[in-house]
DNA sequence: GTCGAAGATTGAATCGTTTTATTGCGACGG
DNA sequence: CCGTCGCAATAAAACGATTCAATCTTCGAC
């Protein structure tokens, strides 16, 4: 197995190591006829450069980081393909790490990122950036935070407006002329969840005749969403919502499958269904329930972009990005 | 942003590189008063080891490559995570890729993982071993097939047997007492999908008063499951089989769902219901599916198992694992 | 025919760690 | 009391690509 470097490409195509380096990086330094010859001798030696070497060189690697929370939720599994194809594009390969909420798996991606000298951490963060953050920061590695504000926000964030998604919901059923409207979610300790309860509120507070409801649940679950949706529909009609505002879409199918089970509630007619998050099942429920959508991908490909301008120096300051979430109406709204 | 290196460190702790590197590497052959002094100095200067240089030296770096098919598939991600897991024991870190079946980026991961010499690859394969699989190789780099068998049996590999799934699937129907038996899949040029057919067909006929009845679907989604559903519900009830085998899980929860709908057919007293991948939806649904779960995580652990024993250059020979898939019994096909 | 400029190519230095041969040193046995 | 053995620590040589400053071509202009 011997080994292939430049310098046996080098003596092959009959020119010095330099120049192959050179038909590597600047093509336009370089004439076409040893361009050729060199690529002929890659061709036919099988060479692979050693990314190892190159990057000693370079000082940082062409890689960058990601830390996610949930290898098993869309979200950020959405987010992670977003990042890598925007990072794809400018050559720069994402190494995927997830933390499970723990904050000593988060170190120990970061640790390993830092040994690894990556380009910038993308870091959707299970606790308040520490001093490994600012370590990062200390030596030239920037990082941007995904899916969560920080009260720290001399780090660069991208995030989503749950509280703007909330008040869209609600206002979505507003407009359907639905005014006892339900909150189902829970916990509350969730931001995520209490951020959405807060728009809700504030739309449903702009409208006088309008009343909103909250009914917790112990966790965000098709179970818990039936659980609750069975009681619903078990109430007296003039005590029931006319329209139900699930915390996300798991929740939100469970609702759908106790009104469709105990046959007292038809929905939309008699009931508007709203959830959050828009997963593939939401779109093909028994009845299409409507949701709103995040844009994950274009979250991780802003991410990546953020970071590239952090890297290269430019902007001192760190940017805040914010996206807005996306309605998207389908049967379980309309009527 | 004064770069911290090994010299630093040794410096200010007042001994040589060699000696620093020592400490890092063979704790044992430094003396404990020295080793102080030096960790002190790397506290101190919060030194990270430059890994490119570490790994320039080495040959190799610390870490496998995994090419999977799809980021979305929950099979994946546990395959993943399993690996992730059982590496980290090593002290390996894992770089994800994702090919989305596409032949050119599985041949892009591969390349980036052999520019950066990784210990080894795992992948699941989109196409045939190629030439490129055949040069890592070459090049000392072991790679592993995951998830589908390859008729190159020179690459170890790490499987499931569909077909002993399909077959168990259908013999836990005949056990209920079930005889007009209907398989619910498609496209059957998918390898998985045609495995459980076989399966399935096989178990049906080691029973003489048994039937199976084949229908195929476009594609493995609830909105094809929910489709064939509501035609069976609609047959007169003596052409109706009374089980039904779907190829996964989302055309089982489609089925299920039409059967609710319909209202004709009372899942599980007048037709058992069992799926295939055991999803996590699988288990929540209003009837709680039946289902057959692959290994996942140990698959995905014992494929970084079998990667090592290559890499340290122990058997020549490749390993074929071949892992059972699992019966999870729930509420859909009991009677 | 010579000179100069522009462009192509070269070669040595460099990145930061690991490794190996070597030195230094104290202790122990003869 | 000297030689030797063992252990710590050291210094220098890798590893392989990149990058400049320096050298060499080529070619057009005068």
């Amino acid at each position: 197995m011997a080994t292939i470097g430049v310098k046996e490409v080098a003596a092959l195509a009959g020119v010095s190591i330099g120049t192959v380096s050179n038909v590597l990086n600047r093509p336009d330094k370089v004439t076409e006829a040893t361009a050729a010859r060199v690529h002929a001798a890659i061709e036919q030696l099988g060479f692979i450069r050693n990314d190892a070497a190159r990057q000693l060189r370079a000082g940082s690697s062409r890689a960058i980081g990601l830390v996610i929370l949930d290898v098993a939720n869309p979200f950020f599994t959405g987010l992670a393909r977003g990042a890598q194809e925007r990072a794809a594009e400018s050559g720069l390969s994402v190494i995927l790490g997830y933390s499970d909420e723990k904050v000593e798996r988060e170190a120990s991606y970061l640790d390993l990122f830092e040994e690894q000298r990556v380009h910038g951490v993308l870091l959707s963060p299970a606790a308040e950036p520490g001093p490994r953050l600012e370590r990062l920061r200390a030596h030239g590695i920037p990082a941007v935070l995904v899916d969560r504000l920080s009260t720290d926000t001399s780090f660069s964030s991208v995030s989503v407006d749950d509280i703007r998604g909330g008040a869209t919901a609600v206002g979505h059923l507003l407009a359907q002329g639905r005014r006892r409207i339900a909150f189902i979610g829970g916990p509350l300790t969730i931001r995520q969840v209490s951020d959405r309860l807060h728009g809700a509120s504030e739309a449903a507070s702009a409208e006088p005749r309008a009343s909103l409801e909250v009914v917790t649940v112990s966790a965000l679950t098709v179970a818990e969403g039936r659980r609750v949706g069975r009681q619903i529909a078990r109430r007296d009609p003039a005590a029931r919502p006319d329209a139900v505002f699930a915390a996300n879409d798991l929740v939100a199918l469970g609702v759908l499958e106790a009104m469709l089970i105990e046959g007292t509630v038809k929905i939309p007619e008699q009931m508007s269904l709203i959830g959050y998050d828009d997963i593939g099942f939401a779109g093909s429920a028994m009845v299409p329930v409507s949701s709103i959508r995040q844009p994950m991908a274009l979250m991780g490909q802003t991410a990546v972009d953020v970071l590239m301008e952090e890297a290269s120096g430019a902007g001192r300051a760190a940017q805040h990005v914010v996206f807005q979430p996306e309605l998207v109406v389908r049967e379980s709204s309309q009527r």
